[in-house]
Formats: C-alpha cells, sequence, structure tokens
RNA sequence: GGGUCGGUGGCCGAGUGGUCAAUGGCAGCAGACUGUAAAUCUGCCGGCGGAAUGCCUACGGUGGUUCAAAUCCAUCCCGGCCCA
C-alpha cells in the first residue's frame, strides 16, 4: 500500500499556481514509479545564501515546496554555498557578494529559520552543494564544462542579450549553470523547482543528468511576483519587496501601497485564499462592485495574519487608519532628551530622519515637517527642553522630543 | 599581441580647458490631489553653511601641464568591438 494520495489529486496540487511544468507527461510516470515503488520522490530547491531575505515572492516557490511535502515526498534545499563562496570574481555585479563558508552558512540558517514559516522544517533536508562541487578537480571541471556547448549557453536570455548588446560575459558565468545542474546529478534530484527566470538553469540540470546515466529531473517553474511598484519583479534591490519578516505594520502598508491592478495576482500567489474566494475577488474587481480599497485592506490583513497573526493584523490596520485616514500620530515613536536648546534641523538630522542639514533646511521650505501638527515654517527655529513636543517628518516618520 | 572606442553623480546618459556640483531621463524625497496608492501638477534632489563672486568632496587610479582640467599630456587599471 502506498501512503501517497491518488496520483490525480497529487497533480491538483502540484499544477496549483504552476506556471510550467517541463515535461507535463513525465511527472505522471514518476508520480506512478513512486507509488508503485513506495519511494518518495526527490524534490530539490536550490538556494542563494548570499542573498538570505525572504519576500513574498519566495514564498511562492516556497509553498510550492511545501505542498510536495504534504504529498509526502523528498524534499531537500540545496544551499549554494560554494557558489556563493566564488562570489563573482569579476567584482562588477555588486549583487552577488563573496562570502566566507561561515558567512555563507550562518545566512542558509537564516533563510532556513524564514522558510520553515512555510515548510515543516522537520521534513526538509538540508544540504550544502560545497559538499561534492569542493570536491571536483580541474580535470573534473574541464569534463563538466565539455558536456555543454557554448551555443547552448548563449540560449539563456541574459546571455543572449548581453552577447548582443556587447555586454561582458565572464567564462565563470557558463559554470554556475553547470554547477547547479551538476547539484541535481548528486542528488538524483526527480524534481526540481524554481522561479520562472530559473527555467534555464533547470534545464541544464536535466540535459546534465542525461548525461551522467540518470533519468533526468521535471522541472516545476514558479511565477516571479510582481513587485509592489507593480512593475519589476520582487526584489530587495529593487524596494519593491514585502519581507516575510517584515513587521506587521510594514506587512501592511506596503500591501495598501500596491496598485489596484495588482490585487487579485497578490491574492492568488501571495495568500493560500481559496479557489472559490479568488474568483470572487476576482469577479468582484471586474465588475467594479467592491471599492479596490477594500479589498486591498483585506488582502493586507491576509497577508500580516500569514506571517503574524490575526491580532497583528488588526492592530497593524488600526495603526494604519490612525496615520494615514485621520493622519493621527503613532504610539509609539522614538524618543529624544532635549537637555538644551537646539536647533530644530539639527535635531532632526541627529535622529537620522533626514540625512543632512541642508536636506532638513530645504524639507522645512516644502512644508515638509510639522511640530505638533503645525507645519514648521522658520528653518531656523530652536527648540527649548520645556515641555515635549512631536516632530513629523513627511508623511511617517516621527520622533518625541522629551525633556 | 595590434587597432579602435569607451570608463561621468543610485542607474542611464550629455558635456571635450574657465560661465560645471556638472544638461537631460529614470529612480528617490516633499507638497497638492486621493481610498493607502497610481496618474497628474509643483518643488527639491553632493556636503558644510541663516548669506556669499564662500569652503570641502566628486567625472576609473596616479602623476603632470595650466592662473584655471570631467575636459589637455603621461602612465596604470578596467571594459566593448575588430584583426591576429
Amino acid at each position: 500500500m502506498s501512503h501517497f494520495p491518488p496520483i490525480e489529486d497529487q497533480l491538483v496540487l502540484i499544477r496549483r499556481n504552476a506556471e510550467e511544468i517541463i515535461p507535463e507527461t513525465a511527472i505522471i510516470e514518476k508520480l506512478k514509479l513512486a507509488e508503485s515503488s513506495n519511494t518518495p520522490l526527490q524534490i530539490k530547491l536550490g538556494c542563494d545564501p548570499s542573498r538570505p531575505d525572504l519576500h513574498i515572492g519566495h514564498a511562492v516557490v516556497l509553498r510550492k515546496l511545501r505542498d510536495f511535502q504534504r504529498l509526502g515526498h523528498a524534499v531537500t534545499l540545496v544551499v549554494g554555498d560554494f557558489t556563493a563562496m566564488i562570489g563573482d570574481p569579476t567584482g562588477r555585479n555588486k549583487t552577488r557578494p563573496q562570502l566566507t563558508l561561515e558567512e555563507a552558512h550562518h545566512n542558509a540558517q537564516s533563510y532556513i529559520d524564514q522558510a520553515s514559516v512555510i515548510l515543516d522544517e522537520n521534513r526538509l533536508n538540508v544540504v550544502y552543494n560545497s559538499k561534492w562541487l569542493n570536491a571536483l578537480n580541474f580535470n573534473d571541471v574541464i569534463a563538466l564544462a565539455s558536456k555543454y556547448t557554448v551555443a547552448r549557453m548563449l540560449e539563456r536570455d541574459d546571455f543572449t542579450k548581453r552577447y548582443r548588446d556587447g555586454i561582458p560575459i565572464s567564462i565563470h558565468e557558463f559554470l554556475y549553470p553547470l554547477a547547479q545542474a551538476y547539484d541535481s546529478v548528486a542528488l538524483k534530484s526527480d524534481i526540481e523547482i524554481g522561479g520562472t527566470d530559473q527555467k534555464f538553469n533547470l534545464l541544464v540540470g536535466r540535459d546534465l543528468q542525461k548525461e551522467y546515466g540518470q533519468e533526468p529531473q521535471v522541472i516545476i517553474t514558479m511565477p516571479l511576483l510582481v513587485g509592489t511598484d507593480g512593475v519589476e519583479k520582487m526584489s530587495k534591490s529593487m524596494g519593491n519587496y514585502i519581507g516575510i519578516t517584515d513587521p506587521p505594520d510594514q506587512i501592511y502598508g506596503k500591501t495598501l501601497s500596491i496598485p489596484d491592478t495588482l490585487i487579485a495576482t497578490y491574492f492568488k500567489y501571495g495568500t493560500e485564499i481559496s479557489a472559490d474566494d479568488l474568483s470572487a475577488i476576482t469577479s468582484d474587481l471586474e465588475q467594479g462592485r467592491s471599492n479596490p480599497r477594500d479589498l486591498k485592506r483585506r488582502l493586507a490583513r491576509e497577508l500580516v495574519t500569514l506571517y503574524h497573526d490575526e491580532s497583528a493584523a488588526l492592530q497593524a490596520e488600526q495603526e494604519f487608519d490612525k496615520l494615514f485616514i485621520s493622519k493621527e500620530n503613532p504610539d509609539e515613536m522614538p524618543e529624544y532628551k532635549l537637555t538644551e536648546s537646539e536647533k530644530l534641523i539639527s535635531i532632526i538630522v541627529k535622529n537620522g530622519l533626514l540625512s543632512s542639514n541642508g536636506d532638513a533646511r530645504r524639507m522645512i521650505q516644502q512644508g515638509g515637517v510639522k511640530l505638533d501638527g503645525e507645519k514648521v515654517s522658520d528653518p531656523f527655529q530652536i527648540l527649548s527642553p520645556e515641555s515635549e513636543h512631536v516632530i513629523k517628518v513627511g508623511k511617517r516618520k516621527f520622533l518625541r522630543i522629551v525633556s
């Protein structure tokens, strides 16, 4: 007797939200084999420990991984500690810093901690690719490299584009897809999951597995979540992300700032609402039956609840209303103890509300600074330490002055 | 190895001896508007400076020419393309 759910049921879950499954037929074969041999499938996800800050875009992929955990398959997280260690030797790409092994492992742990909000940590196998990549010598690397051609490498979108546009491509960049593919060989991976941007690399894994006499993995690509700006894909470096460890008020506020066109997408990929709810929301939106604002508020609550809890969601909402709807001051804000008379400007800069005196002066001239709710007009105003004040800079920076 | 073009502010990209803290675009910030937004309009957008024809830092690095250099010269580093 197999302990897996019926294949049809598994497929429904596996296909949910997936962008592509390549090849579709093979996954059925794999599932059948798993059932008949009563052996779980080996599911692989690679992670880059040089960027350990997870956002709700990563969560899309992680949730798919969790689906496989629930189905009873063997889920392995491959930490790319080896590649992170090498970094980008040209030093041109600052997004890929060189890490020591310790840093890589430290980041990996942080990644796992964050990911375990979604994954079942007890059923997660974690491996480090330095284990086998470190063991390769130059002969091995050449042998590995000989299994792929330059023409095929150049098929990758960004290589095609960069080559065409005369932007440098270092040789070692060709080795990264091979290294990642080799991970699949080392793991004898049955299925590898990744974002759509990983499609090429995942496919190389299939080719390489064939070269090594293995049954090629099935690849499942998950859509990349658009960032809160509604334009670029979500990423920390673009500043358009909602981090899964962001505090409730951040998640709430960032969610409310997404463009209306993103509401349905975020419900679909960012939350776990049912298919029925989703279609109700979508049709409400399309037919203008609901105020997008209300749906967005619900989305924000859902997201906060997902990564914190319901009471945090309600609290975040109340705080938000207070701040932005009634424009009241928040309950908590940093404090600064005034001991002697001091220029307002210098207080603002000293407390990091703005970065320079000139900036603060400008801000005041533009009416962006309020003292106890009143616009400040004098850039040289001096505060003396008699009473309490609240300074507000821009929309959301506050400072309480105590004496 | 040879030839050639290039390296400018967070990014893209003008500028080729003074009028350059450096046009323009994007991003960012603030104000108005609004449902938080988006869009739009307005302003700001190196630092110091209550002001200055003020000072400091900055146009790949280092040295130099000049009253004056992002701009010229030398040299070094880095990159694209073509040839070998």
